[in-house]
DNA sequence: GGCGGTCGGATTGTCAGACAAGACCCCTAT
DNA sequence: ATAGGGGTCTTGTCTGACAATCCGACCGCC
């Protein structure tokens, strides 16, 4: 970027509420500030910087959002690792704003949702079982109501990525779950075989899981996800359109 | 907010600062606001929502961090996507705090950049094509300088992730690249026969991807990556380690 | 007429100070 | 010992102000 040697550097000044956001981070990040741990009040922090109230606040907000500090229940701040949830939100929202093709996220949700599963088989530990047990269990009595099925179809994958005991996957896998699950309800509602499909594949997932059998679990979780794939044709949606903001 | 009849309400109290960035932010998202083009002015907005301009301007900083805002070079500022570089970063870091192992990490990627570079292979174009054999020529001109190498190694599995045209799954992956990046050097500088693999294989790739051959691609990416793991156990580390900061 | 210099308005970054509403803490009265 | 009361601390919000900068317009000069 940088060519003839008369050019100088861009002249960029950072604003004071930035370098004040930095340089918390720096100390979260570095480990000085215990996750947790309140950082200080905003008088003292306007001591150690130097600078006004005003511009400590607006360094303060550029943490807040990104979940770098979080306000505990009495409003005062401290650092906080930033949750995955969070982050995925963030994720979903700027595959929305990019117009994301469901194509796309068929393809990448296939990758990584069988890969998560494979994981699941090797190290599902019997709690998860029982809870991913419970959730199918709950699934079933509520077969009825497809906001409700929805919603435990989004635990279910949380679940078993819980159960991965990978978190990069976790996470990675994450957006593509808040993607998905607005769809599952609609299609649920429009193609009358869903809901009987997605809790015999839940079933078969989960045995699969509980055997600890990892081809068996892989080739579940590819039949659920082509069952999504056709019940959102189905319910007369087009693949190659952008995925709509949720 | 104000309630003086009973107990009714359950007071939710979010801060003015808060409202005014979830104000903002609908509009963006919902599209009323174009990316690139300019919020009002302080001073505008300041009067649309009736509250203080020190409030108006923490709610900006709220967005201004995750990306949805962006200051111009004027300093003005404009509604912006959020590009994946920024999230990824913060994705990062949050792995990172929440010290993932390089296990998780070697796991993930493996899963993700092999399905990157299959896709890859079937849909890569010349142009994308041209961009991965210049970076292969460049990374051969300074084969002594691990940090160079290192850069560019970073580089070749960007633009393999651009070359899927799977937008989900360059986001999805752009993270274990980021983390994966800063021990590459450690690996070359300790590893003799570092740099040399690493050409080759990214010679080999390149050439499956020019075949379009997803199954070639796909096995030398495999074996790149277990270079990376080699390395990185050659190099005295432990896997099970968590990562460190970036 | 084109060019560079200058000026004024608009906008952002920063500051000083103030006040209300809660949260917290310690002290006392029962 | 516990409940209540008051004082202090902290955050959220507001008012007002000023410097630096940017932008556009205007003006004089070649």
């Amino acid at each position: 970027m940088t060519d003839a040697a008369g050019k100088f550097a861009r002249i960029s000044s950072t604003p004071a509420y930035q370098l004040v956001a930095d340089a918390i981070e720096r100390q979260i990040l570095s480990g000085r500030i215990r996750p947790g741990q309140p950082i200080g009040t905003e008088a003292a922090l306007v001591k150690q910087f130097g600078v006004n109230r005003s511009t400590v606040r607006e360094g303060i907000r550029l943490l807040e959002q990104g979940g770098l500090i979080r306000r505990e229940s009495n409003r005062r701040l401290s650092a906080g690792s930033p949750h995955y949830e969070r982050l995925a939100t963030r994720m979903s929202r700027a595959l929305v704003l990019d117009q994301v093709t469901f194509r796309e996220l068929y393809e990448a949700a296939m990758v990584m949702h069988t890969a998560t599963a494979e994981a699941a088989a090797e190290r599902a530990t019997p709690e998860v079982l029982a809870e991913l047990e419970a959730n199918l269990a709950m699934t079933q009595r509520v077969a009825d109501d497809p906001a409700a099925v929805t919603e435990l179809d989004a635990e279910f994958h949380t679940l078993i990525g819980k159960a991965s005991q990978n978190r990069v996957l976790q996470l990675a896998r994450e957006p593509t779950n808040l993607l998905i699950y607005p769809t599952t309800e609609l299609i649920l509602r429009n193609v009358k075989q869903g809901t009987p499909r997605l809790i015999r594949a839940h079933r078969m997932i989960l045995d699969a899981l509980s055997k600890h059998d990892p081809d068996a679990c892989r080739a579940w979780v590819r039949r659920h996800l082509n069952d999504w794939r056709k019940g959102f044709e189905l319910a007369g949606k087009d693949l190659d359109q952008p995925i709509e903001q949720i």
